[in-house]
Order: structure tokens, then sequence, then C-alpha cells
DNA sequence: CCCCCATTAAGTATGACTAATTCGTGTCCG
DNA sequence: CGGACACGAATTAGTCATACTTAATGGGGG
């Protein structure tokens, strides 16, 4: 009795729930141009080769729909719709192109989205942002100071992104907010796969500490600038690094 | 007769789809927060209230889950997640929260998320148009001239729409190309719920012009600058009309 | 050249079964 | 006597197989 199969995997990445793991090993393959556009799958066969129910392929199809990575129409089949028409802001959808062959692009894509809402976002933390958010944006930027030197980037990360996470949702702009997770995939990106072995930057450093101070001064003004520097060097860097 | 139920009808876009039907009519009142977070449905209630089968009713809530808006456990239910959770930046969710109650709120969102992106945008279209999009930014800006006096207020709208989306196109980046549908849909329901009798202000009128200027001219500062008051004027006007 | 019909794949429905999680109950130990 | 832990029953989502319906598409016949 060779009971073959029984926990052989495919995919890596276990969830939880047959859908999920499907979802989660079609996704990253469409998003990686895997299946190029106009591609057509069809959800008896996504079944067959994932050895799960029609109904699980389905469940699965009608999220890719949803994010309109696939079109589902009857008599055709499941098309692969191209780049221009994915929910690009879909969290899911980022974190597949991260992880792909798309990490570049998509990395440059939500640096520049970065340049436009974080300084906007700093402006309007300064005006609205509570006594407990600045004393948590001065914390975290005091943070930032103590681990920027001897190696101590993973502990610099979680300063760096609870800093910026804290902009953003003291912006009191739900939309704003929301871009907490993505800008915690890039900068943890930046340190964990990118070369930076170094410390960071003192003037990047610094200008942290600026923007904690001009909130808790209440001066949008200068919260925004530096702010603003702070994603122009984040878009140089990104130039040097992949021109 | 036109008997229009302003809120009476359970299924009001005819979709094409069981699922896309009772997706329809699920997300919305969601959205509008019919149901509060913490609200736990079951999906055989949701198949038998909605007279469909089991399979449809799971095949809806697996792209509610997939927007966040709610989270599947076993042996609880399906339970409706709080709005913090929800993607804000699905348009399928903008376009709920626009028809419904929470309208008011998204509008504002929207407004400064616009006025983050839009400036940027402009500064780069500047940089990397195509000489096609500059015609399209330079035709544009001279119809909402046209259409500008006269109640012509529809015409204007077609112009204005498709100024911004030839603005956020020529950015060459796919995350501000992608809002392109978000500004339209906050422009038209301007023109359309908004108190608009009146035409357009010759000011912002005469802002399309200098964008659409700067760019040809390859004026960065200059579009940015432009479009950044565009921006501001429409927030303050979201100000006096919704204080 | 157009219309009709056969084909194909998605969409829907149903029933049976699996699995995970919660909650209540009962026992054992302190 | 009381609390903690463990076990089991109940509940609900998850999975599967199958049969049937619907709508496009493409080809064949008039």
């Amino acid at each position: 009795m060779t009971s073959q199969g029984a926990g052989r995997d495919e995919t890596p990445a276990r969830e939880r729930g047959l859908h999920a793991r499907l979802l989660a090993s079609l996704g990253p393959s469409i998003t990686a141009g895997e299946y190029p556009p106009g591609t057509v799958l069809r959800t008896e066969e996504l079944a067959s080769r994932y050895e799960v129910s029609r109904t699980v392929a389905r469940e699965a199809v009608r999220v890719l729909e949803s994010m309109h990575l696939v079109e589902s129409r009857r008599r055709v089949g499941v098309t692969v719709l191209p780049p221009e028409e994915w929910d690009v802001y879909d969290p899911q959808v980022i974190t597949w192109r991260l992880a792909g062959t798309d990490r570049g692009r998509q990395l440059r894509s939500l640096t520049v989205l970065r340049s436009a809402v974080e300084p906007v976002a700093a402006r309007l933390a300064a005006e609205l942002a509570t006594p407990e958010e600045c004393a948590g944006l001065t914390e975290h930027a005091l943070g930032m100071v103590a681990t920027s030197r001897g190696q101590q980037l993973e502990n610099y990360l979680v300063h760096d992104i609870a800093f910026h996470r804290t902009v953003l949702r003291a912006s009191r702009n739900e939309m704003f907010a929301r871009l907490g997770d993505v800008v915690a995939a890039v900068l943890a990106g930046r340190t964990h796969h990118d070369v930076m072995f170094t410390d960071p930057r003192q003037e990047a450093v610094t200008l942290h500490v600026n923007v904690a101070e001009a909130v808790r001064e209440r001066d949008g003004a200068r919260a925004e600038a530096a702010m603003r520097t702070i994603t122009e060097d984040a878009m140089a860097e990104l130039d040097v690094l992949a021109p």
C-alpha cells in the first residue's frame, strides 16, 4: 500500500485551507508573469492539477477575479488579465509581487507612492497627532538613533517601521493609515533583501528626529519638508542600487 | 411611473451571476455599517435568506473575506470586521462606500489622497509624458475652457476626468495610474451629487491650462504647483459643502 | 452570407462527509 | 469545597462528488 502524496506539498507556504493554498500558488505565478496575459486556464484543469475539488478551484478563481488578476467567462475559461487591470493596491497582490520577479518594479512604484503620501501625512500628523502619538514618534526616533551604529539593523528596522506607521496613523486619514503595511514591507525588503550591510546614514536618522520634533511642535511645513527629504533619499537609494 | 426606491431594493444592480448579485447586496450593507463589526453571519443562513445554494453563498463570502470585510472561522461563522481592517483601496469597496452612508467620509479621504498624489503625478508627467499625452492634456484643458460657461456641466466633467486621468497615466507609475478611476468617481460625485448648479470657477479652469502648459514645457515644478492648487481648492470646496 | 444548433466550460444545486473549534460537564487534585 | 484540567458533544465552516443548467462560441447547413 503505497499511500503516496498524502503529505507531499507543492506549495512552499502552507496556508490553512485548501483554497488558500491554491491561491498562494496561483497568485504569485500570475503576478510573476508565469502565465502571460491572455492565457486561458480551466477550473477543471486547475482542480485536477492541484488535486482539489472543483469547488475549491472555483473559490480560488473567484478571489483572483475580485483582484482583477483573471476574468472568468462561460464557454471560454479563466483568462489571465494584463497587469494594467490588476488591483495593484491589494495587499495580497503587493506581497506576491514583492516576492516574485516583479520585485524591482513594484518596489519602485511603492517608493514613488511613498514620496507622494508620506510628506503630506507628516504635515497632517503635525496638525492632528495625539500626545501619545507625539511621544511614540519621539521614542521611535530616539530608538533609531540608539540602534543606528554597531550592526543593529534588525532593531533599527523595528523602530523605523513603527515610526512611519505612527506618522501615517496620526494623519487621521484611513487611506494613509492603510499604507502602513506597505511601507513596512518596503522598509523590511530594503534591510533584508537589498545590500544593506552598513549602518544607516546618520543624515537619515537626524531627519527622522526632525520630523518627530516638528510634529511635536505642530510645525506642519517643517515636518513635511523633513519627510520629503527622507522619501527622496529612499528614491535616490533605489536608483543607486538598481539603475 | 418611476418608482425609484431609495433603499428598498434588495438587489439594485442586476449583476450577472448569482454570486455577484449576493455580493452586490452584502458588500454595500457591510460597508454602510448595516452589520456592525462583530456581527456573525452563517453561510447557511445567507444561502436561505437570499434563496441561493451554499456554494454561491460561500463564493461571495470568500470574496468579502479577500477584501477583509469579513473573517470566516470554523464553529463560529462569518464575522464582520471593523472598518480599520477593510481594504479601503479596493475599487469595489470604494464604490460601495461612495454609494452608501459612508459617502462623506470616503469623499474626504479620497480628496486628501488626491492632494498627495496628483501634484507628484503632475511633476512626473512633466518629465515623462509622451507627445500624444501632452497633446491630449492641452486638448482636454481647452475643452474645459470651452465648456466652462453656460451650464454644460456634463461636457465639462468629461474633459475634467480625461485630463486628470491623462496626468495620472503620464506619470508612468502604475499605482498612480490606477487612481484614475477613483478620481473619476470623485469628480463625477461632485458634479452629480453635490450642489454644483453654477459653472466651474474660472480660476480652476486656468489652473488646468497651466498644468497642461507646464507639462508641455517640461516644467515639473510649475506643473506640480498648479496641480497642488487644484487639489487644495478641491479640499477647500469640500470643507465649504460639508464642514 | 446568415442563421441555427452542437459543443464546451462556467455556473448552480444538493447531499454527504470531514475537521476544527468552542463550550459545557465531570473528575481529579489541592 | 473549589479550581483547574481534560474529555466529549455540538456546531459550523470546509471539502468533495455529481448532476444539471446556462450562455457563449464556432462550425455546418440552408
